[in-house]
DNA sequence: GTGAAAGCGCTAACAT
DNA sequence: ATGTTAGCGCTTTCAC
């Protein structure tokens, strides 16, 4: 692999000429500049990236954390931050937790300065403690949970809004036995989002026997249809469920349908997230879309504000939302 | 941040010293083992990766290639490549192409020793002459699309079987008017399953009209359901589709039921990836299952093997798959 | 405008 | 068993 010195001693220069001409810098002679590009032409010169970033103190990286890339939801986001990440030079490195606390202090703990520029963190089983000080020494922002105390950048939805939305659409349809499937008291989003439901029942007069909040400690298909199978076994069976996450949602729409009931005719459904296979599932479903490229391009733009130095205060930044009516509530 | 340097002098050793404890190699006096730890502890000291693989020669990272990550399949593939990847001591790093040549080929170019130990890659659009010289002179190894005269490892199933049992599940079951939908002449997985396809069919002596073959480009929902529509539209329309994939099987299973036509009693419809939401749609889809952490394991092996200087012959990887047989095509 | 040389943090000879 | 030192490839003062 040719190096800057190679490409100086071919083109007869130093390596500061070469490496001003690479890196555009100053004027250089156009005669020297002319016999460099040949030499690096000849040579085929490409940096190496690992020694300039030494020199220059950053890595070129930053880290996304996420459960398990296998969920379309964490798909879709990671997605949308290495497109975001690549408007600022920036190569993205994905680390796995499976939501587990220990993988997500021990993935926190490996991350450093001499690893990562920043870091998009999306925990699951973190607790406030593991994060009131920065572990990783980067600048470093959260997704979705927001642990209330924290002195880290935070970007996310409205949760609470976003799930009285989704619930006052169940009622402006007729629903009035609704029940939710998701509650994980670990979970900060799952206690908005279950606020928010509240908030919606209130505002019509409409209470929530504690039977029709389910719980749910992962949020796989799995889990929602096992919740669903327990709901819809009830003496007085829900007219309508909303689910926290749209996977959730899946799950429970084919327990209901494995038991005979229709959606949305006998029970109405609605998910959070709208992952891309929402719109075509049968019922399509609906659900509460927070715009994740919004989502992804602020986590990124807060890294790059940060690691150049901005120490403003603690940011919460909101990402818009729409709630996709679909058949799952309409039929 | 604390340097080997600033342990060693905390420590009143040397950074050798330091280093060794760091490595855990030789032997050092029971003494200096427990300064250099508790200096080690005092300063928080965490290695300069970059640093430690600028002398050593490595990076410690591979790079992953994919189309889009919000694809479920390649979302479930990279999950796996994280995870087989983390046994050797490298973090992933993840970059998406759109499944266009352009971007393909700017990414292999960007790719180089300097900033990765070895690549994996899920080409969609590139050609036979991209390849022909490893363009990142890292060690490279193909998923997926196999072009066969390049001399880069490969890992894959073996499609044109994988259809073939398909396809004679389909006949199984009854069904004479076998439709395919993913043709595509630049994918040679496509031509593959194709083949696989006519094979069944001619072990029984069926015949295919040419309007059964129906192509798309990209292999999302949409286009499965605009396949299903012009197949639905014909004559005489089939009584089971093969999809190239599970997103062509969902959007065309959704399509005809916007038609009316009941899966899989009025036409059944196959699959292939056997990505998660398969098992919960409704109805669940029967598809081929590619064992997609063997799959990962086995590139990520082929790239520790081959940087490791292992320089046998080129590999094609064979990993095995199963057929999940569920409602689409059995009510 | 360009060159020489120092040094980013680390490891591996080499020396002790 | 431990210290000293060169050097990975690059950028960047500081002279010229």
């Amino acid at each position: 692999m040719a190096t800057l010195k190679d490409v100086a001693e071919l083109a007869g220069v130093s390596v500061k000429t070469v490496s001003n001409v690479v890196n555009g810098y100053s004027f250089v002679k156009p005669e020297n500049e002319r016999k460099v590009r040949e030499a690096l032409a000849a040579t085929g010169y490409k940096p190496n990236v690992g020694a300039r970033n030494l020199r220059r103190g950053r890595t070129g990286f930053i880290a996304l954390m996420v459960p398990e890339l296998s969920i379309p939801y964490f798909g879709e986001l990671a997605g949308g931050v290495i497109t975001a990440a690549h408007t600022h030079d920036w190569s993205v490195l994905i680390e796995q937790t499976q939501g587990m606390r220990d993988p997500e202090v021990a993935t926190l703990a490996s991350l450093g300065p001499h690893m990562v520029d920043g870091a998009i963190i999306s925990p699951e089983a973190l607790l406030t403690d593991d994060l009131t000080h920065n572990p990783t020494g980067v600048p470093m922002v959260l997704l979705g949970e927001h642990a209330l105390d924290v002195p880290i950048d935070h970007v996310g939805i409205d949760n609470v809004q976003a799930a009285r939305i989704a619930v006052r659409h169940l009622i402006s349809m007729g629903r009035n036995r609704i029940a939710v499937i998701g509650q994980n008291p670990d979970r900060g989003t799952a206690t908005q989002r279950l606020a928010g439901y509240h908030d919606a029942l209130n505002e019509v007069g409409l209470t929530c026997p504690p039977e029709y909040v389910a719980p749910a400690v992962r949020y796989h298909h799995r889990d929602g249809a096992e919740a669903m199978a327990r709901l819809l076994a009830l003496p007085e069976a829900p007219d309508a469920v909303f689910c926290f996450n749209d996977m959730l949602a899946h799950g429970a729409v084919r327990a209901a349908a494995e038991r005979g009931y229709h959606v949305p005719q006998d029970i109405a459904v609605v998910g959070f997230d709208n992952t891309e296979h929402s719109k075509y599932s049968l019922p399509s479903l609906t659900t509460i879309a927070p715009d994740k490229a919004a989502l992804a391009k602020a986590a990124v733009n807060l890294i790059h504000e940060r690691s150049n130095g901005d120490s403003s205060p603690v940011q919460d930044v909101q990402i818009p939302f729409t709630l996709e009516v679909r058949e799952s509530t309409t039929g």
